[in-house]
DNA sequence: ATCATACTCTACTGTTTTGGTAGGATATGC
DNA sequence: GCATATCCTACCAAAACAGTAGAGTATGAT
């Protein structure tokens, strides 16, 4: 399951989304809009600026946007900022791969099964973007 | 990712069906082959057991063994029992579902998103069963 | 310049989950 | 009735999660 913070973080960027070519969102607005802690909510914008989804400017008219067009940030990077790998188990995860214990990778029919899984998982994950997750601006 | 609860539980169940038809297995030997801390593997089995997915006798000639044929029971199964949702949300998840606050389900982007990331990981999950996970006696 | 605005950053804290351990109770077979 | 093995409850330490605190820094307007 997506952790709290990784629920926070799309539905502050489903607002941003709706957002985008309004110029930079405070952050206290999306914390009351969305309902979300506000210093809680800092970090969690801080961590996907610093990764490059978002930019921030300060001072009197400043506040968070989207860095790039929606269309070019996919749900599976932003899950990967926020909680880390997606794969079920460390040996079959791209970006996080570890080598399992006790486990022979070629003849390990877990790891065939989860190899699978990942490949589904990410073709979703992948294919989608912030783009996608716009409500049509029902929720401003 | 999976626990390492649930890495430990698909370990002790390749193990188990490789000696499908073998009778009963120790605890203490799967503990022994598989490395998995005893005590750990003990409640373990036992909530493989109380779900219905092994049989367990006791006393000398005892041990575990799995209740029915290797191919009635799903990865998906397994997953569920020893880490709960599979899904990545709660509100699209079948067997532990929750309202998400503050998420129109009919009008929520990421809703659709992860019901498509659940059904394509389920597509796998539920067809693929303990059967897939021996090894071919290699590790015996 | 200076002041208000707003993000930036480090560190801290309470709660829950994870990953086990301990030890006795109970059932079975010989 | 004894050895064997699972059953069961409770406990514990460490890590992850969820959030808070408070001072620092950059920006724009006056």
């Amino acid at each position: 399951m997506l952790s709290n913070k990784a629920q926070y973080a799309f539905r502050a960027l489903t607002l941003l989304v709706d957002k985008y070519e309004e110029g930079p969102v405070l952050i206290s607005e999306i914390a009351k809009k969305k309902r979300i802690p506000l210093k809680f909510l800092e970090n969690i914008l801080l961590e996907l600026k610093r990764a490059g989804i978002l930019q921030s400017k300060k001072g009197k008219g400043g506040g968070y946007f989207i860095n790039q067009h929606p269309s070019k940030t996919t749900i599976a990077a932003v899950v990967r900022i926020v909680d880390g790998p997606i794969a079920m188990l460390p040996c079959v995860s791209l970006y996080f791969y570890q080598k399992c214990k006790n486990c022979d990778e070629k003849n390990c029919g877990l790891h065939d099964i989860m190899e699978n899984v990942r490949d589904a998982t990410l073709g979703i994950l992948e294919s989608r973007t912030l783009e996608d997750l716009a409500t049509g601006r029902e929720n401003l």
